[in-house]
Formats: C-alpha cells, sequence, structure tokens
RNA sequence: GGCGACGUAGCCAAGUGGUCUAAGGCGGGGGUUUGCAAAACCUCUAUUCGGCGGUUCGAAUCCGCCCGUCGCCUCCA
C-alpha cells in the first residue's frame, strides 16, 4: 500500500522492516477530558493497524500518556486537585471514550510517570555525547549542532531565532534549544536525576517510550498534523542523535486537524471542544466514525451537527443492509460481492482513502437490496459488508438508545395492531403505530409480517 | 514575515492530464411498492470544478498571478 511520509512529502509503497510492524503513535496530555480532535487522531491510526492487519501484516502499536507536564500541574493547581489524581482521572475519561467508540486498545499505553529510567538513561546517552547539556538542573538540546534539525517540518534554524519567539532563557546556550530535563520548581511533582530533582521536557518522553517498547527505530509514526513542529522535529533530532539509528521513524503520518464551525481548529486552549463523551450522546459510535472516515485523514474535518446527523443517517443504511432478512437465502441465485473487496483494497492501499472505500461500501449496499428485491439470496453481500466495515471498526448494531420500552409491551402492542389491520380498522392501527413511534419504536410492514427496532 | 494545507453540486466529500457531460453520503423532486406509512428499489438533482491568464491535440487536474479560508512557527491529536 502507499502512505504519504511527511518526511519525504510524497506517497510512498509502505514497506515494513519489521515484524510486526512498528507503529507509535502521540498520545494525550491527561488534564481534561478527551474530545472529537483526539478521537479522529487515535481512530484513524486504529484503522491504519487495522487495515495492515487485514492485509496480514501484524502491528504493535503504542500509544503513549503524557501524565505529568506544565498544563497538567497548573490545571491541577487551578482546580485544588493532587496533579496526579486528576492525570489518572483522565487516563481514565481517555479509555472509556475510546472504549464508547470502539476503539481497540493499543499494545501498550505507556505513561511517563512510569517511564523516569529509561527517560532518563536516555538524556544521560545524549549528554555524555555532548548533543545536550546540563544548566542550572535542567538539560537542553544543542540543536545547532544537528546538522539536519528541521528536516521533518521543514523549517530552519536562523529563521526561528530571526522571529525571537522564543522564550528568553538565560541558562540556554541558544534559544532554540529545547528542555530534556527541567529542574524542578517549588511545588513541582518531581524525580531524582543526574542533574538534581526535576521532570522530563515534552519530546524526550516519547524517543524513550517508543525505544523501549519498539526499539532505536520505528515503521510508523503517527500524530496530529499540529505536532509535526516541534514535538515530532524534537523527537527526530534526539532518538537520531542518541542511537544513530537514521531515520528513526520510516514514515511519518499526520492526520489533518479537526475544526469548529468558524473554521477554527478545536482545542483546547481555544476553549471550542466538543467532547466524545458529549458526541456519544447524541451520536452512535458507529456515525461517529463513518463522519471520520467520510473524509481523508489528512484532510482537515469540520465539526457541524448535521453532519454527524447525516453520517448518523447513512449508517442506519449500513445497519439495514447488514441486517435485513436474507428473504432469497437458498434460493438458486447468489448475489456475488467479491469484486466490492477489490475496489476497498485498491482504496484503502492509496493511503487509506476512506472515502473511496465507503463509496464501494455504499454501493455494495444498494446491490444488496436490489438483489433482495430481485429474490437473490444476499448471504455473501451481507458477510462481505460484515467483512468491510469491520476493517472499519464499525458494528452495525442496531443501537439500544433512545425507546426503553420492553420488549413483551412492543410485541403486545403489535399483535393488536395486527387485529385492528386484519379487520381493517386502520384508524386503530395507525394510532397504535403513532404510539410505538413516539416510544422511539420505528416499525415495517413487510410481505413476513411486520418488524421494528429502536430508533 | 517564514513554512504548509485548502477552495468541486443545497450541505459533506472523492477525483490531481484524456475512461470526468466529475465517485459516494446527506438533503430534495418524480415514479414503483404499501390500506396508509416506514424501509427498499428505479430515476432526476454540477456541461462544471474560487477568479483571470498560460502550457497542451486535450486541464477540475500542470504553470503564473489574484481573491478567500485554515494550520504550524516551542500549549496542542
Amino acid at each position: 500500500m502507499k502512505l504519504y511520509n511527511t518526511l519525504t512529502r510524497k506517497k510512498e509503497e509502505f514497506k515494513r522492516i519489521s515484524d510486526p510492524v512498528r507503529m507509535y503513535v502521540c498520545g494525550v496530555t491527561t488534564y481534561d477530558e478527551p474530545h472529537l480532535g483526539h478521537a479522529l487522531a487515535t481512530v484513524i491510526f486504529e484503522l491504519l493497524q487495522s487495515y495492515l492487519e487485514y492485509r496480514g501484516i501484524n502491528v504493535r502499536r503504542v500509544q503513549n500518556f503524557t501524565d505529568v507536564d506544565d498544563k497538567i500541574i497548573d490545571r491541577a493547581a487551578e482546580t485544588g486537585v493532587g496533579w496526579y489524581d486528576l492525570t489518572q482521572e483522565h487516563v481514565g475519561t481517555f479509555l472509556e471514550a475510546m472504549d464508547g467508540l470502539n476503539v481497540r486498545r493499543a499494545d501498550v499505553h505507556p505513561r511517563v510517570t512510569e517511564e523516569m529510567e529509561p527517560i532518563i538513561e536516555l538524556i544521560g546517552k545524549l549528554v555524555e555525547s555532548g548533543a545536550a547539556y546540563e544548566a542550572g538542573g535542567s538539560v537542553y538540546y544543542r540543536v545547532r549542532r544537528d546538522e539536519d534539525y528541521g528536516k521533518l517540518s521543514g523549517r530552519t534554524i536562523d529563521h526561528m531565532d530571526e522571529l525571537a519567539r522564543l522564550e528568553p532563557d538565560l541558562l540556554k546556550e541558544n534559544p532554540e534549544d529545547f528542555a530534556l530535563w527541567k529542574a524542578q520548581k517549588p511545588g513541582e511533582p518531581y524525580w531524582d536525576s543526574p542533574w538534581g530533582p526535576g521532570r522530563p521536557g515534552w519530546h524526550i518522553e516519547c524517543s524513550a517510550m517508543a525505544r523501549r517498547y519498539l526499539g532505536d527505530q520505528v515503521d510508523i509514526h503517527g500524530g496530529g498534523l499540529d505536532l509535526v513542529f516541534p514535538h515530532h522535529e524534537n523527537e527526530v533530532a534526539q532518538s537520531e542523535s542518541a542511537t544513530s539509528v537514521v531515520p528513526f521513524a520510516r514514515y511519518w503520518v499526520h492526520n489533518g486537524l479537526l475544526r469548529m464551525a468558524g473554521d477554527e481548529k478545536m482545542s483546547k486552549s481555544l476553549g471550542n471542544v466538543v467532547t466524545v463523551r458529549d458526541a456519544l450522546k447524541s451520536y452512535s459510535a458507529d456515525a461517529i466514525r463513518l463522519w471520520i472516515f467520510q473524509s481523508h485523514y489528512r484532510s482537515p474535518a469540520t465539526y457541524d451537527d448535521e453532519n454527524l446527523a447525516a453520517a448518523e443517517r447513512a449508517v442506519r443504511r449500513l445497519r439495514q443492509a447488514a441486517n435485513v432478512t436474507n428473504v432469497g437465502a437458498g434460493a438458486g441465485d447468489r448475489y456475488d460481492a467479491n469484486h466490492v473487496r477489490q475496489r476497498f483494497v485498491e482504496a484503502m492501499d492509496d493511503d487509506l482513502n476512506t472515502p473511496r472505500a465507503l463509496a464501494a461500501i455504499f454501493d455494495l449496499t444498494r446491490e444488496i437490496f436490489t438483489a433482495q428485491s430481485n429474490g437473490v439470496d444476499i448471504a455473501d453481500g451481507q458477510g462481505m459488508l460484515r467483512e468491510l466495515t469491520g476493517v472499519l471498526g464499525l458494528t452495525l448494531e442496531e443501537p439500544q438508545l433512545g425507546g426503553d420500552a420492553d420488549v413483551a409491551e412492543v410485541e403486545a402492542m403489535l399483535a393488536k395492531r395486527e387485529s385492528a389491520r386484519q379487520e381493517r380498522d386502520f384508524a386503530t392501527a395507525d394510532e397504535i403505530r403513532d404510539q410505538l413511534i413516539s416510544m422511539g419504536i420505528e416499525i415495517s410492514d413487510t410481505p413476513q409480517g411486520t418488524t421494528w427496532r429502536r430508533v
């Protein structure tokens, strides 16, 4: 398959360098609930894993939690909650949200606070080799010593200086140097290190965790487009300096960012977020995933209730096709769905072109219904639909939300309605149907009898 | 200011030199089916791809300029 590589700025044929393929995905900073932007990123890399596996390639996926950092400390101070409690709470809200979206867990979800040894060891290596230096109990990375610094993001150091937007820090040799280790400030959490008490800088954690769980080189490194600079650029610098293995990541894959109406990026700092938890109150996991997959992962997506609602309606159609009774079962004619798999694979092989893959799936559903109306056996079509939507992580289960009428009651009402219909008392029949609708039950009369479902 | 992305039907969104008088979804119109619905099926819904030039036998697709929107430039998925 082909994957767009941020490092080379082009689509490249994906060739694994290891088995299983080693994938590292930048996770969240756990100071607040996850929002749909986090969901987008996580779902995309889960999809990449699932699709590679579908193609017979094993994948080991690691996604971290940044559970100690400035924002966590600040938020804890504001709210009076202990920083560690805050952080663990939001590890929990993240995992819950992802469960709600039917995202499979990564193979490893390391947390910075539990990775101090490998982090300190890696910083030590960098200090030893002269790539980094200690100053005032902190450790900084010597950016200027790196001749290829900027290769991922396409930035130059001189330009960074020009802007002088970098925090003046008297301890740094150069303003563009970044912290690997931050000396403890009063009241802040700290760990002991050869340079004194402190905590890791933001970027080093990922280098250390990727190295510990995946080795000195990874096949795929993923994250949001907003992480390219400085986070990933700095990871490249650190990891490659420390291990001399180049490139640190063979394929850099970045997802586009989610925006809000008004076209601004959804972000915690702008306060314009929709949490996953809130979204799941209104929309099914299948609908949210479908909405994500209806645009390409590298394009910016815009949050809009109308689009989510449209996705919810679209997903109902898929569910209907997957779950409809196969009236033509055992008929002489069988619908052959194999051509659809080919279209699906071609689309997905092209840098995970989910919109095109979905086009194939929606064509499949229409063909299933058409075959159904012609009395053709649709078992293979339904199997194919399950197979392909399964790769996309869609369950196609009828939602049990809305209407909590119990089954016996519904069945009793339907029986009453049926006898009214037999007597051609349509007024009564329609009245019962209206009642059911108001209870959140949708019914349909078919030649095989009346069926119902919750909506 | 630097780097980058984007602008396709009412909305969302693929397509990046001929097969495009442009996929798919949502919405809408008409028809079939139904006691009526719902669901489903059939059918119609962009001669046109932000604007203007250019290259080419041929451009939504390449080049130039312009207009508009967004992202990153040490908080960020």
